[in-house]
DNA sequence: TGTACATCAGTGAACGCGCGTTCACTGATGTAC
DNA sequence: TGTACATCAGTGAACGCGCGTTCACTGATGTAC
């Protein structure tokens, strides 16, 4: 029983690993069996077939991160009453532990599954799309904090800005993956504080 | 000779579009060569593999890229001399451009690339790098005019503001693609403009 | 202008390897009485 | 407490299909004399 849990686990680590270096598809199921120290029969005992190996990564990498932020902003919140100043400490937070990840942040499953959208069956992508709903939800209640104790120096769509937070985060792991930067994704959250400071900071400087 | 070029160039159409959709691992040269109607040593007279044909993909991609902004940046240049406004318009002329793709950007050959590393050879993983750092000197260019004209009402990183244009188009790709909302791409573009603009205009209101 | 040869732009068939998947089986652990 | 059976968590071998790649070939176009 904790022994299933465990093989199940090891699965879907070593494949989480390979999938963000290679992509979905070049991950072999021969490869994460050898890894996970186990034979391909018995990777079929835990999943029925790849897609839902896909399926299953992608709910718990939602999951890992959504406690993520859920703690990350509650710290944020500790550290200030005012909702602007604890989203500006939220975003610090944000970086510091991406630029804290040795090789910058490992990537993102959404991302791979969105850019290998046919391979997937319709259940995987509505998966995805929903934690991308559920992303702006999340930040869309942070705004509409701030944005009641402070005028936007810039009127802007709230659920955009909202959506601007995982675009950058995302943007960044793309273009840090590209040129082999890992610090870049740190950078570009600073850059989305900046912005949101000089949005909502009572004019002046 | 001209015939084959109109061949390769056939082969790189149907080969780009489906890769944008699906990944380049999930596109066959089966496929390909069928929808190109040619068959498949047709196609290894024009690639030697499929390698090749990734680094192909690439190159052209970055080439018609780099000639759209540059067309779309000189247009902004003709439409105000001011250094900020230009960069401005210049971003909305490019959230336009891409609001009025019928199905939002059909997504960036270098991001596939990126999320899929260990599919290609040093030599397409250069290929992609010098893209984008080729960005970041664009961008860099223009928001050097524009900081010696303007102070910066928050003093950031001029190569980190660069990368957020290149950052915040890939992310929005990413995210529009996630979610099936292909305006995505041209909101986050206007909010990058608002940023932009915010971090130059002197100070008012 | 005609002939000989070379190159171009492919064709068609075959190959072999790796992949995802299946299936009959098995030893260890759990449960009923 | 011992025995019978069921379920759990896999094993091992095989399969067949699609994939990238190769290779011997060919008809059409270009070039030399």
């Amino acid at each position: 029983m904790a022994r299933a849990r465990e093989t199940r686990k090891k699965i879907l680590d070593v494949a989480e690993e390979a999938v963000l270096v290679k992509g979905f598809d070049a991950t072999s199921i021969d490869e994460i069996v050898a890894s996970a120290e186990i034979t391909k029969s018995g990777f079929f005992y835990h999943f029925r077939d790849k897609n839902a190996l896909a399926r299953a990564l992608i709910e718990r990498h939602i999951e890992v991160e959504n406690q993520l932020f859920d703690d990350l902003f509650a710290r944020a919140r500790d550290l200030s009453d005012d909702p602007l100043q604890s989203v500006l400490i939220g975003l610090k937070l944000l970086a510091e532990l991406i630029e804290n990840m040795p090789d910058g942040h490992p990537g993102c499953i959404v991302a791979t599954a969105a850019y290998q959208d046919r391979l997937f069956d319709s259940d995987v992508r509505e998966v995805n799309r929903r934690a991308v709903l559920g992303w702006r939800r999340r930040f869309r209640t942070m705004f509409d904090a701030v944005a009641g104790c402070y005028p936007m120096n810039d009127p802007v769509d709230l659920d955009h800005l909202s959506d601007m937070v995982s675009s950058v985060i995302e943007g960044g792991i793309i273009m840090s993956r590209a040129v082999g930067e890992p610090q870049i994704t740190a950078q570009q959250i600073m850059l989305l504080r900046s912005y949101i400071k000089l949005l909502f900071s009572p004019a002046v400087q």
